[in-house]
DNA sequence: GCGACAG
DNA sequence: ATCTTGTCGC
């Protein structure tokens, strides 16, 4: 739970948001991003879906093939698939279901409020995306990786960031 | 034909 | 996602 470095990048889109196409929007963008981060983590957490995607090829599983990154998908919303409310408390779960194929999780990061989508991306499992979405669990209801990426776009957009600011390493 | 629909 | 006004629980 501690960062090590990131990497920004201002770029154009060239698709428009399509549900169920997002990768051909945001990864050419993604992509820019990942070839700057000196640092690559063991584990990528996409801000969308991974299999949980009508053809299994989500924004993370698409990533991830292309770049041969292990990664998996937490969304804020569900794209395809059924499941049942799982328990209010932070950690209960329960599997998001396309007819009898379990896709992902329906996973509760902070008691009594909505739950976050997590399913596999590439070279992972079910059961390890949700020991990993488990690990990055913080006090907000959306895990930390992915709060924090966006608290710093959102000040790197809003021109709140040092020049020369736009990626870097943090020592530990 | 109707509803659903990541960011 | 963005924008905007008000409300709710801890």
């Amino acid at each position: 739970m501690q960062p090590v470095g990131w990497s920004l990048v201002k770029a154009e889109t060239h698709f428009p948001y399509v549900p169920g196409y997002l990768a051909f929007r945001e990864v050419p963008a993604l992509k820019e991003a990942w070839s700057r981060l000196t640092t690559k983590p063991d584990v990528l957490v996409v801000d969308g879906h991974g299999v949980a995607h009508p053809r299994r090829l989500g924004i993370a599983t698409h990533f991830g093939v292309e770049t041969g990154q292990p990664s998996m998908g937490c969304a804020k919303k569900l794209l395809t698939g059924k499941y049942n409310e799982p328990g209010l408390l932070v950690g209960d779960h329960s599997p998001i279901m396309a007819g009898a194929e379990q896709i992902g999780y329906a996973f509760r990061s902070k008691s009594k409020t909505a739950p976050v989508f997590v399913s596999p991306g590439h070279l992972l499992g079910m059961e390890n995306s949700l020991q990993i979405i488990r690990q990055c669990i913080g006090k907000y209801r959306i895990p930390e990786p992915t709060r924090l990426a966006h608290e710093l776009v959102n000040r790197f957009r809003r021109g709140e960031l040092p020049e020369g600011m736009t990626y870097g390493t943090f020592t530990l």
